[in-house]
DNA sequence: TGATTCAGCACCAATCCGATACTAATATTC
DNA sequence: GAATATTAGTATCGGATTGGTGCTGAATCA
């Protein structure tokens, strides 16, 4: 459907907290925290911490006080490592990030009609993906975007971030 | 999964066809010689033009000899209009298309801290599939794209393409 | 009339995603 | 050392989406 996952929505989210408050040397910051700031529900966040643990993208502290903090520099960080570690390499179409080697997996392969203009689009995507740090991402939200919206066409599904930003400790989750 | 879906995968190789022999003057063309042509699922292929014609992409003609031939010049067709038809709009994430209204989905909106970069991305991608029009994907075929893969990273699928090119009504699906 | 081809449904199986639960391990505090 | 806070690991589950099939009807041509 050329969407991320709810889980890199997530993730980007809590990163980009991670950097705000590693800041402010607030270090580090548990899951429950990030949680209730935006609402996220937190066994699913939790499992999407430790695999970017496991991508070394986080480092983690076990016991009170403990929690998460980033093992990179923000401005080291690409979108594309956390896309990868969530969702594994990003791939267009089946055959995107495929090699033109007759016989493998493509038996069409240099006759696939569409396969140049496919791997032009993966590649595109993927650079931006790649040059876009974390950096970028926290700056991105002390200076909001200007409405380019061109969007004539709107999906009508719920944002990731389920709660409203006031400040840490406040109730998630109101009576459902 | 940033990914296409294999529906958009077969309607692009087979517009793509389509262009061709529209091009030499051969038109109507039947799902059946698509199908065979490339070794997609003719049930599953009729599903997918069945949709085109509905998004007014495809014409279509019943009877022998019938088929369906494209209703727009190609180089008016951008590869948008054939994923929006094919899969909706795209939305990288549930609030990268909404405008930056307060309650209207997504509490967090403008303090949203990934909305800037996520916005960013979607308007790219966006772009980039709106500037590229059918004709393109047609001629792309006529010169392959050079190897520029820095492909480290293979996600090992089968290509949407199961067949080899020879010449039309080949025997699609050998002995399984 | 009969063959060919598209149209419109309805359906199914597999996969993936979002989400939860439970137990274990580790660190801090007292 | 006991209690507590916090992450690690793993297993599971329901639901949506995707890939794919089947059946019936309608149009067109010979």
């Amino acid at each position: 459907m050329l969407a991320l996952t709810r889980k890199t929505d997530y993730a980007l989210i809590a990163l980009s907290y991670l950097v705000e408050q590693q800041t402010q040397g607030d270090n580090p910051v548990s899951a429950k925290r990030i949680a209730e700031t935006f609402g996220l529900p937190l066994p699913l966040l939790m499992n999407i911490l430790k695999e970017l643990v496991q991508a070394k993208i986080l480092a983690s502290t076990r016991g009170p006080r403990g929690g998460y903090s980033l093992a990179t520099e923000p401005a080291q960080l690409s979108l594309l490592e956390v896309i990868t570690a969530l969702e594994g390499p990003i791939r267009l179409t089946q055959c995107a990030d495929r090699l033109p080697v007759l016989g493998q997996g493509c038996e069409l392969s240099a006759n696939c009609p569409i396969r140049g203009t496919v791997r032009s689009l993966h590649q595109r995507i993927n650079q931006f993906l790649a040059d876009m740090t974390l950096q970028d991402l926290y700056e991105d939200k002390m200076e909001p975007a200007g409405v380019t919206g061109s969007s004539d066409k709107v999906a009508g599904r719920g944002c990731a971030c389920r709660n409203k930003i006031e400040s840490p400790y406040t109730e998630p989750r109101q009576t459902a």
